[in-house]
Order: structure tokens, then C-alpha cells, then sequence
DNA sequence: AATTAGATCAACCGCAAGGTT
DNA sequence: GAACCTTGCGGTTGATCTAAT
């Protein structure tokens, strides 16, 4: 059944029984934006107790400026889909990478819309114990509590069922193990072999990522400017995406 | 017109990490 | 260094919508 795309208000209907869910009315959220500009961010934990709501999410979610809402293009799209590839459930570091997006919208958008949409999941959008739970797993339970990626080791490996023949395995470092590690520096495999792509960073923020792709073609899809010669720099529409220089990945 | 199934999205929850005392 | 507090993150839930029956 192909569904109307929903808009729908924060505003409680009148009439309705009191929901659960403590959803926003505009006047709250007019208080909250005065008071933010007021007082600035911060001390969530003081107005939410006052409101008895959780501010900080819905300033950071609806409220703050430059907040993007409406349909995602073509483009935000594609780049969700790479990037999740690519990242996994890394909601909070794709949202930094679409300006005005935040992660909870892409992740919703990731669960209602792509998800689906991707070959490498079970159709269907029931909720419980369905797509977004079973296939998510493997990388949900990765991601995790991991994503830290700066200050804590990382590991992750996202594997795929056989519609999707790519393998990514990414491994977050901290600058601790980078002596142990000296490959990761930089890295060329055999072509027979599986392709072991990784960017290196420096510095206190710097941390590894390894890409090991199975396929070539995927390879290539991913990172165009390493067929033969690795050359440690995804793009992303036709924008290198270099791990030490992109500040997607250093924004902590 | 009423009911049902499925889609959408705002909000909640719990955990972990970082910061402060 | 320990304890506490704050913030960020990702998974999940629940309300409400629309299209189909």
C-alpha cells in the first residue's frame, strides 16, 4: 500500500484523550526558543525539569535554527544510502554531513523510507520485530554504544546477506593503537585478495578507518579514485571525502 | 461511513562518554 | 581518583495520519 507522505502537527488534537507522549504545542516551543536565545544553550537539565519536558530534544530535533524540514532531495538521499552503507547506524555522523538535517530525522527517514528500499533487507515496513530490527542488528548492536569514535576504540563490521556481496569491516582507533598498527597507515592489497582501503588521521582527534570491500565494482562505487592505485579518499558527489581533512569526521 | 492496515515522525528511554566538583 | 552531573547518541515506542477495503 503506498501511503500519502504525512504531515502531521506536534499539536495534540482537541479532544483527544491526554496522550503519553508529551508532544510540543507551539507555545511551548515559542517559551523554549525565547528562552534559548535568552540564555543560550545548555543547562537542559534545569529546564527540563521546569517544563517537564525533554528541551533539549526538541531544540535540537525542531527548534534550533537552520533546522531543514520537508522532503529530502535527491541528493540528501543518495548520500544517506552511501553514507549508511558506509557507516552503518551512524545516524548522528550522517546528519553532519546534510546541513540542517538532524539525526533523528534521518534516521526516521532511513527507517520509513530507504530502509525498505535497500536490497540487502527484508521488505516491509511493520514495525515490530521486522526490518529495521532484524537487519539493523548486526550493526545496530555494533554501533552501539560505539560511536564515540574519537575517544574509544571502535570496532565494526557490517556484513551482508548474499543480495549485497559487499562487506564493510571499519575499525576506529584510538591514537593509543596507532603503533601497533603501522598498516593502517597506508595500505595496498592484491587485487586478488580483498581490497583493504583506509584513511589515517592525525593528531589528538585522528583516528582509522578500514574499509575491507569484497567487491571491486564496489570498490570503485565508493571510492572512484581507488580502482588500481588506493588512494585513501571516498567521494561523495564528486566531493573527496578525506578522512583527515573532512571535519565530519574530526567534529568533536 | 466505518473499519483496518500500514506509514510516518515526534518523543521517550537507556546507556556511555565527557566534564565538573 | 571517585562520584556526580550533563550531554550525545541510537534504538524504540506510541499517536496519528491516509489509503484501501
Amino acid at each position: 500500500m503506498v501511503m500519502a507522505k504525512n504531515k502531521r502537527s506536534s499539536v495534540v488534537k482537541a479532544g483527544n484523550a491526554r496522550p503519553k507522549k508529551n508532544l510540543w504545542k507551539p507555545e511551548e516551543d515559542l517559551i523554549l526558543k525565547q528562552y534559548v536565545e535568552t540564555h543560550g544553550e545548555g543547562n537542559w537539565a534545569t529546564v527540563s525539569k521546569l517544563s517537564g519536558k525533554s528541551c533539549r530534544l526538541r531544540w535540537k530535533n525542531y527548534l534550533r535554527p537552520n533546522i531543514k524540514r520537508g522532503d529530502m532531495s535527491q541528493d540528501e538521499k543518495d548520500l544517506i544510502i552511501r553514507m549508511h552503507k558506509l557507516l552503518g547506524n551512524r545516524w548522528s555522523l550522517i546528519a553532519g554531513r546534510l546541513p540542517g538535517r538532524t539525526d533523528n530525522e534521518v534516521k526516521n527517514y532511513w527507517n520509513t523510507h530507504l530502509n525498505k528500499n535497500t536490497s540487502c533487507c527484508p521488505a516491509g515496513g511493520k514495525r515490530k520485530g521486522t526490518s529495521m530490527t532484524d537487519y539493523s542488528n548486526h550493526d545496530t548492536n555494533i554501533t552501539k554504544k560505539k560511536n564515540k569514535i574519537n575517544t574509544s576504540k571502535t570496532s565494526s563490521t557490517a556484513t551482508t546477506t548474499a543480495d549485497n556481496p559487499m562487506i564493510i569491516s571499519s575499525t576506529v582507533r584510538s591514537p593509543k593503537d596507532t603503533n601497533s598498527d603501522h598498516h593502517h597507515q597506508h595500505h595496498e592489497e592484491p587485487n586478488d585478495g580483498p581490497i583493504f582501503a583506509t584513511t589515517s588521521t592525525t593528531e589528538e582527534s585522528c583516528f582509522y578507518y578500514d574499509v575491507d570491500i569484497e567487491s571491486p565494482r564496489e570498490l570503485h562505487y565508493y571510492m572512484p579514485s581507488c580502482s588500481s592505485n588506493f588512494n585513501p579518499a571516498f567521494v561523495f558527489d564528486d566531493e573527496p571525502f578525506i578522512g583527515y581533512m573532512d571535519p565530519f569526521l574530526l567534529f568533536d
